[in-house]
DNA sequence: GATAAAATTGAACGGTCGTTCAAATTATAT
DNA sequence: ATATAATTTGAACGACCGTTCAATTTTATC
């Protein structure tokens, strides 16, 4: 008597995100979306409630992307510190071509969104703040196998790596000199505060 | 025989460029714009052309005003690292209550436009540069003053503010911790590569 | 005060926006 | 095969979008 959603929810969020990030919030229009999500509007309001629905769960597909990169990237590192200098490049200099929009989804939404949607600036600050968690965990990881001085704070550590990376992604879009981005990103990892 | 128009021009952008700074270009519309200017469609579009006319001069007229802020930070300091110190305080912490936006509006524009409007794109990026190049200017000064390492690459170094303010604001407007925040702009000029 | 050019007004245009919902379709359990 | 309920469809809604332009108002000049 039932009869089960025909489409692939994870394939449809992955092209909702890719889209949001490449237009932003205000940018992309349901019209836009039911294109490449191949859904008509009925079925997503009924899936996702909203165009802020949908964005919400893009925001957390986007995220979720973004750490398992980084544990991509500390498996086929031989240090957490490589691992996070890796990934770094990655984001800053590899994302040119690949990626839908060279700037960080969460940061662009901050950037976007005022009080005027709440809750998906609430969330973007929640992601961004669930991202640093995750560097903390890969400094702490590196101070127990001693590649970090045990005197460091990871705590503030973590923060300066989101600083860095989000300042220099935007500064990328806006002037792309890769060999000078390759050195900024390189002196992260050489200098204060690590 | 000549009618002048009686609206005061600086005024008007002023104004535009409050609300665009707030909003972003998506998220603003001509009847809002409409309100804060308190003009009509008709004398808008005779005066600007169009909404991208109207922002592009907002743009022109939000970096000036950095410049000018810049350059008054530089006449009220003993130094012109000091100035710039000082100034990087004033957009990072201070911004907080004062200004429509936490975050630097070529940052967001940078982050919000896309290819769709071409020459928006292409005009905060080269206001972007222009910024940088009063960066230049500043620390050319620190230096023949003998501030500043005679060393040093100035154009290394203004990059290197321009990634710290972007970053920074960005982050100061995710996670307001002021003291946090203070710290970290001061370590800017304590440590590489200064 | 008459003239004419410039500036201003605001209704209106066609288009797109986010969203809704009655109707059609589909897949399962009997 | 039939009944049933979940899913899907897409036309349609009212609101708002950026923009236009004929009509009106204003003001410097003679």
């Amino acid at each position: 008597m039932r009869k089960n959603a025909k489409f692939d929810r994870a394939e449809v969020v992955d092209n909702a995100t890719r889209l949001y990030w490449e237009k932003g919030f205000n940018g992309t229009s349901m019209r836009n979306l039911q294109d490449v999500i191949d859904m008509r509007p009925g079925s997503i309001y009924a899936t996702f409630g909203s165009k802020e629905g949908l964005f919400k769960e893009a925001l957390n597909r986007y995220t979720e992307m973004g750490i398992e990169e980084l544990r991509r990237c500390r498996v086929h590192s031989s240090s957490p510190l490589v691992a996070l200098n890796v990934f770094m490049r990655n984001v800053v200099l590899d994302y040119a071509n690949k990626a839908p929009n060279r700037m960080c989804m969460l940061a662009k939404t901050m950037g976007e969104l005022t009080q005027d949607t709440p809750e998906l600036l609430k969330e973007a600050k929640r992601l961004l703040a669930k991202v640093e968690a995750e560097f903390v965990t890969l400094l702490q990881e590196a101070q127990d196998l001693g590649e970090l001085d045990s005197t460091k704070n990871v705590a503030t550590l973590a923060r300066h790596i989101q600083v860095q990376t989000m300042g220099l992604r935007t500064y990328a879009k806006a002037c792309d000199n890769q060999e000078e981005l390759e050195t900024m990103v390189d002196d992260v990892f050489k200098h204060h505060p690590f």
